[in-house]
DNA sequence: AACGATACGGAATGTAGATTCCGGTTGTCA
DNA sequence: TGACAACCGGAATCTACATTCCGTATCGTT
């Protein structure tokens, strides 16, 4: 249903970004517990309309993945650009987390809780893996950082200060306290 | 149900405890995704001799979590024995990441993810955390570890490692590389 | 051995939410 | 502007579980 062949009509198409842009909100602040009734209903169409749109909500529920990790490599890809090796790696930590700050279901996606079709994000997903890991071997070509430091390492980290974004929205001094100490296990 | 004062009859103590038996080996393994029906099977029992012991399927998680807690408390006050300040940090986080491997609802609790009614609970989380901020101020005061670390600290770094070991049961090199990165941020 | 008080079994009930259906609308193109 | 395919609305349907109910069975006490 997302791709067909022929283009959709104007109103359709003004429909699924409706959809789209509902679905984001209530994804961000209520998590996988958002209701499809209540989607649709923010943005005043019908189930029916909301299910030709998308078969299901996990396929919904994908498609705002795949959106928000295609804006990841973006990220990636400045922070790329940053000429210190080690800034440059900070920066992608730091930009990865503040773009899951807010939303719930990509902090469960990212963190690798279920309901999202890996599959059909693949394409975004590796995207993003090439370049950070790219920051990575760089930083720590340059002595930035620990040397046996991996990309998984990096996926290790940005789940744990995640799950404190997630879990503790206002615990303590917030996740940048994660974030530092994180850091200062892989610094040198 | 749970405090009632007069003393269960023989059966149905026999029964309370085949059912906290069930039910820790499938909230284990389930998750809190584990069934009231299937917990009720495993042992045996109908669904009202289930319900007689515990009133809802929050309540017997509860039972559960507080169970663990306290025998939590007790593998805190074995590292308070260790005389090496560093050491017996470093056996207090290891330990509280050992106790929860393998128990998929005790993972979720401790990393604050809902369901679990911590008002019944308060004593023996209490309990614990005091014998760990014992611990923590020793190994900062012996300057095992950075000096401004605190016992909310300690609940960050076990959720972030907490949340590889419920996420990714056997990404990379497992939860363990994740708790060699943060304890190097927090070593001195 | 009989009698309550306690317990037990498991079918029936209740509910929340996703998903489907189909009669009615609207955009598009000749 | 007429016809038809592409769309839309939202009530009805389905499913999955937790929770309740109540007729029986069992324990412990005299």
């Amino acid at each position: 249903m997302t791709e067909t062949g022929r283009p959709l009509r104007a109103d359709a198409r003004r429909n699924r970004e409706k959809i789209m842009a509902s679905a984001a909100e209530l994804f961000a602040s209520r998590g996988h517990e958002a209701q499809m009734e209540e989607i649709a209903a923010r943005c005043g169409l019908g189930m029916g309309t909301l299910y030709r749109h998308f078969p299901s909500k996990r396929a919904l529920l994908t498609a705002m993945v795949r959106e928000r990790f295609h804006g990841m490599a973006d990220l990636a890809r400045a922070a790329e650009q940053i000429s210190d090796p080690g800034e440059s790696f900070e920066t992608l930590l730091r930009s990865y987390l503040e773009a899951a700050e807010g939303d719930a279901s990509f902090q469960l996606a990212l963190m690798g809780a279920g309901d999202v079709e890996w599959a059909g994000i693949r394409q975004e997903k590796d995207d993003f893996g090439d370049v950070a890991s790219r920051i990575i071997e760089r930083a720590v070509a340059a002595g930035a950082v620990r040397g046996d430091l991996t990309y998984p390492d990096f996926i290790l980290l940005a789940r744990g200060v995640m799950s404190t974004m997630h879990f503790k929205p206002a615990g303590n001094s917030g996740w940048r306290r994660h974030l530092e100490l994180a850091l200062a296990g892989i610094r040198i």
